[in-house]
DNA sequence: TACTTTTGCATCGTGCGCGATTTAATTGAA
DNA sequence: TTCAATTAAATCGCGCACGATGCAAAAGTA
């Protein structure tokens, strides 16, 4: 039995763990990133890019949970890095669309070992492969249900 | 079978899941915070001074993954609003004890009705009480196998 | 004791996140 | 068709995160 005040404590709450699990997940991006000349965040809107190569800003902040008060200087400077173009849309003169650069586009043949080897660095027999399914499951239940009442 | 170019789609990645409900979380529980006249890593910092009253930088830091890079200036926006003292230790002159003012003690009690609150808002069948210990149980291993790799 | 090394905190610079507001284009309604 | 409402980006300000560096105190070592 959890009491009141017990659940002030910081590991009976989701959202430390939660807070805490994101940052070091990044924290073990980086040094891959690092060496793509990336950050976490710009490697997110390349994930996203690479999968559709045009898209609008909110496209992307759809996909990210992000808006233009984010993603307008993020892509500003990956525009600078010469990673993609941002041009206004002729149909709709308020939209403006994302495109991804040759170079852009060619970093995700760099990008392609990344999962893996992060999978493989962190391999431990103290969680199994069904065990991080379920997780997974759990975890996007959660950002809709959350998505949801917000 | 998730093929190579799979792993990088958004949602095959555990990275983006957890960034983006650590987001969606702190943002639900703003408004709660916002009536107390906090931010979110500063009602962290209070959740750990509730439990101990009195601790240096370090060992917050410890509890929160935080260094004192991003602890020296939240801790002196916190003193500044009259939640904390901060004050050289007499026994370790390197060494900086916080410990929390009557202010920021009492500020206990009007936070102890919020975990329950945001459950019950988020109140959904669609994940039940098992699933969600579960989750929470993997997710403290993935944060010591991170924590321990890192 | 004299020294090197380590530790704890602070400072600096950069890049997010995000609430609030602005601007311009498009849509919707009378 | 005219005007109000909505929508898409952008801008602004503030508060984190965090790598890199600096500095002084303490601990370790010869």
């Amino acid at each position: 039995m959890v009491t009141k005040y017990e659940q002030l404590f910081l590991e009976n709450q989701l959202c430390f763990p939660l807070y805490a699990a994101s940052r070091l997940t990044t924290k073990i991006y980086t040094p891959y990133l690092n060496a793509l000349g990336l950050t976490y965040p710009q490697y997110l809107v390349l994930l996203v890019l690479w999968e559709h190569e045009k898209q609008t800003v909110n496209e992307i902040g759809e996909r990210l949970f992000l808006e233009s008060n984010t993603l307008t200087p993020l892509l500003k400077r990956m525009e600078q890095k010469g990673l993609l173009q941002r041009e206004r849309s002729k149909e709709d003169e308020r939209s403006v669309t994302v495109s991804l650069s040759n170079n852009g586009a060619n970093l995700k043949q760099q990008a392609v070992s990344i999962p893996h080897q992060l999978i493989a660095s962190l391999h431990d027999d103290s969680i199994t492969e069904q065990e991080l399914l379920d997780f997974q499951r759990t975890l996007h239940k959660l950002i809709d249900l959350m998505n949801r009442k917000n």
